[in-house]
DNA sequence: GGCAGTATGAGGAAGATA
DNA sequence: TATCTTCCTCATACTGCC
C-alpha cells in the first residue's frame, strides 16, 4: 500500500477538512482573542517549547485526532487545558463534556428561572408537563414541600431563597407554577398545613367554580386553557402514570434470556415440545404477528390480551442469521416439527461478508451485527473514524483504549463494517437484502429510492426467522395456502413461504406503501407464481363486505399473517413513541378487528 | 416538492458493582 | 439487594440540493 495514502507519513495526512484549515490558518492574534481558541493557541506555545522544529504539526495532530472525532474545537481546548496533554485524560474529558452536554439534568435551569410565569400556550404547556413530571416523579409529596420539587428546582429554591421561610417558599414554588400570588396567599390561608397537592386542588377547584359560573364577567373567569386547569389535569394525568406504571412493573411479561421463543435450530428450551391453546384461538384460520419485543413495557401484555391470551413467542434473529432482531410473536401454529429454512444463511458477520476479515481490528469483537433499522451511518461519520484511525496511527500501533471505545460505539450503533484500512461503511441494501433473507435486488429498481428501500426493508421480517415459524404448515397444506397478509411490506411472509416450498394459491396481500406494492407484485411476476395475487392499500378499507366477498370467492383463509407499524413502539423513535395508542401502531386493532371478522365469517360458512 | 444526507435521545433491559 | 453502567433500538425531523 501506498505509504502516503496509509497515513505513515506524518504530513500525508488529510488536512484539508475545514475544521482543519480553520486551526492552521487562525493566527495567533485571533487566538488571544477567543477564550477558546487561546487555550489551543496556549497549547501550541507549550509544545514548541518542549519539541523540535516540527513541533508545530506534532501539536496540531495532537488537536486534530480529537476533532476527527467530532469533538468541538472549545471543549478540546477545555479538556487540553484542565489535563495537559495526556490523551486518555483530554478524551475522557470530552466524553464527560459531551455527556453532561446530552443531560437535561445539566441544562440550566433558566427558562424557570427567567420566566416564573406560565402561560397557557402550546409551548408553556409543554414546560409545564417537563416540569411537573419531575416534580411528580418525587414519591412524597405531602410531607415535605422541599420534597416536592425536583432537584434543578431545588437548587434554584436554595440559590434564590435560601433565606426565605418555608410558607414564602411553597408561595414563591405556587408563582412559579403560574397560579397569581394573591390566589396562592388565600389558598394557604384558607388551607392552613395543607400539602401542595392539595392547595393546587383547592385552586384549581375555584377556577373551575369560576368557570361554571356563568353569571361571572367574562374578565373575572378563567380561559378555558388555563395554565390551573392545564397543571391540575396532568398532575392526575401523571397520578395516573405512576399508578399505571407501578401496575405495569407487576403485570409485564418478562423477555426470555435466551431470547429463543418455543426454540431455534441450534437451541432448544427444555420441557417445551408442544402448547396447550385457549379454544377461541384454535384455527382456522392460522394467524401469526409479528412486532418489536423492546416495546413499551404492558404493550406485549395489551398484545396478547387481544390475541386470546396467547403467550408471546419473543426470538432474536442472531439465532438464524448474522444479524440481531428481537422480535415478538403471537401465532396459533403448531411448534412441533419446526425445521431450518436451507441453505443456512451466513450465521457471523465474516461468514456473510469475508472480505472484511482483512480489515477488521482485533480490538473490535462484533460477532453478530445488530438490529438493522430504517435509516444508516452517514457518510460523514465514517469519514470522522477514518480520520480518527489515521491520527492514531501515526502515534504507531493501536490507537488507544478510548478511541476504540469511541469507534465500537459508532460500529454497533450503525453496523457499520470494516471495508478497508481504517475505512467503515455502512451496509449497501443488497447487502441488508441477503441478511434479511431476501433475494438480491427484491427492492431494487422499480423507481424505488434508497431510502426507501432502507425503510422498507429495515421494516420487514428476517424470512429465516419467520420460515422456521411457518415450516408447520408444509406438511398441513401440501396442495397450497390462501394467505391474508396484512401490513405485508416487502412480502416477507410470500417469501418465507415461497422458499419453504409450500404453493401459495391465494395472497391477499394488503400494504399502505405504493412502492412495497410494486416490489411484492414485481417478486411475484419474476418468481412466476401460479396464484393470485390481490393487493389492498389500507386495512382499514378491509371492512366485513369485502371479506365475505373474498371469503366466499378464495374459499377461506388458512393464514392471516402480519406485523403491524412499530413506529410507536420502538425505542429508536424518541419523539412519538406513544405505545399501541400511536397513531401508527394502533393499527395493531385492525389487525385484531380482520382476524375476528374472519373467524366469525369462515365459521360462519362451516355451520 | 421530492429526495438524500444528517443530527438527534430516551426508555428499558441486562450485566456489573457495591 | 440496590444502584450504577452499558448497550441496544422495524425512527423522526431538519436541512440542503435538484
Amino acid at each position: 500500500m501506498d505509504k502516503n495514502l496509509s497515513g505513515e507519513d506524518n504530513d500525508s495526512i488529510d488536512w484539508d477538512t475545514e475544521d482543519e484549515l480553520e486551526i492552521q490558518e487562525i493566527p495567533d492574534t485571533t487566538f488571544s482573542s477567543c477564550t477558546n481558541l487561546r487555550n489551543v493557541g496556549q497549547h501550541t506555545v507549550r509544545c514548541h517549547g518542549e519539541a523540535s522544529s516540527s513541533s508545530v504539526p506534532c501539536q496540531s495532530k495532537f488537536i486534530q485526532q480529537f476533532i476527527v472525532m467530532g469533538f468541538p474545537e472549545e471543549s478540546i481546548a477545555k479538556a487540553i487545558e484542565q489535563n495537559g496533554e495526556n490523551e486518555d485524560l483530554v478524551l475522557d474529558a470530552l466524553l464527560t463534556f459531551k455527556a453532561l452536554e446530552d443531560s437535561p439534568e445539566e441544562q440550566p435551569s433558566t427558562s424557570l428561572q427567567l420566566e416564573p410565569c406560565i402561560s397557557s400556550d402550546d409551548s408553556s404547556s409543554q414546560y409545564s408537563e417537563n416540569f411537573l413530571d419531575d416534580i411528580y416523579e418525587e414519591d412524597s409529596w405531602s410531607s415535605n414541600s422541599d420534597n416536592c420539587i425536583n432537584s434543578a428546582d431545588q437548587c434554584y429554591l436554595r440559590d434564590e431563597s435560601s433565606s426565605l421561610s418555608e410558607k414564602e417558599q411553597t408561595l414563591l414554588f405556587l408563582a412559579n407554577m403560574g397560579y397569581p400570588v394573591e390566589e396562592a396567599s388565600i389558598a394557604m390561608e384558607r388551607c392552613q398545613k395543607a400539602s401542595l397537592a392539595e392547595l393546587i386542588d383547592f385552586m384549581c377547584a375555584a377556577q373551575m367554580a369560576r368557570e361554571e359560573d356563568v353569571y361571572l364577567p367574562e374578565d373575572v373567569k378563567p380561559k378555558l386553557n388555563s395554565g390551573g386547569y392545564k397543571k391540575r389535569k396532568m398532575y392526575n394525568e401523571l397520578c395516573i402514570r405512576k399508578k399505571q406504571r407501578a401496575l405495569l412493573d407487576e403485570e409485564t411479561i418478562a423477555l426470555p434470556n435466551p431470547m429463543i421463543g418455543f426454540g431455534v435450530p441450534t437451541e432448544s428450551v427444555p420441557g417445551i415440545v408442544q402448547r396447550i391453546l385457549p379454544e377461541q384461538a384454535i384455527g382456522p384460520p392460522y394467524f401469526y404477528y409479528e412486532n418489536v419485543a423492546l416495546a413499551p413495557k404492558g404493550v406485549w401484555d395489551a398484545i396478547s390480551r387481544f390475541l386470546y391470551d396467547i403467550e408471546p413467542e419473543f426470538v432474536d434473529s442472531k439465532y438464524f442469521c448474522a444479524t440481531a432482531r428481537k422480535r415478538g410473536y403471537v401465532h396459533n401454529l403448531p411448534i412441533e416439527g419446526r425445521y431450518p429454512l436451507l441453505p443456512l444463511p451466513p450465521h457471523t458477520i465474516h461468514e456473510a461478508f469475508p472480505l472484511t476479515k482483512k480489515w477488521w481490528p482485533s480490538w473490535d469483537t462484533r460477532i453478530k451485527l445488530n438490529c438493522l433499522q430504517t435509516s444508516i451511518g452517514s457518510a460523514r461519520l465514517a469519514d470522522r473514524i477514518r480520520k480518527a484511525m489515521e491520527a492514531m496511527e501515526n502515534f504507531g500501533g493501536e490507537p488507544p483504549v478510548r478511541v476504540q471505545k469511541y469507534v465500537l460505539y459508532e460500529c454497533r450503533k450503525w453496523n457499520l463494517l470494516w471495508v478497508g484500512r481504517n475505512k467503515v461503511a455502512p451496509l449497501e441494501c443488497d447487502e441488508v437484502e441477503m441478511l434479511l433473507g431476501f433475494p438480491r435486488n427484491h427492492t431494487r429498481g422499480g423507481g424505488i429510492s434508497r431510502t426507501d428501500r432502507y425503510k422498507s426493508l429495515g421494516n420487514s421480517f428476517q424470512v429465516d426467522t419467520v420460515a422456521y415459524h411457518l415450516s408447520v404448515l408444509k406438511d398441513l397444506f401440501p396442495k397450497g395456502i390462501n394467505v391474508l397478509s396484512l401490513f405485508s411490506g416487502i412480502g416477507g411472509a410470500e417469501v418465507a413461504l415461497y422458499r419453504l416450498g409450500i404453493p401459495l394459491n391465494n395472497v391477499v396481500a394488503v400494504e399502505k406503501s405504493e412502492v412495497n406494492r410494486n416490489i411484492v407484485r414485481s417478486w411475484w411476476e419474476q418468481t412466476n407464481q401460479r396464484g393470485n395475487l390481490i393487493d389492498f392499500d389500507d386495512v382499514q378499507k378491509l371492512n366485513g363486505d369485502r371479506l365475505e366477498h373474498l371469503i366466499d370467492s378464495l374459499g377461506g383463509f388458512d393464514l392471516v399473517i402480519g406485523g403491524s407499524p412499530c413506529n410507536n413502539l420502538t425505542g429508536s423513535n424518541r419523539v412519538t413513541r406513544d405505545g399501541l395508542e400511536g397513531e401508527d401502531s394502533a393499527l395493531f386493532f385492525d389487525y385484531v378487528r380482520i382476524l375476528e371478522l374472519v373467524k366469525s365469517i369462515m365459521s360462519s360458512r362451516r355451520v
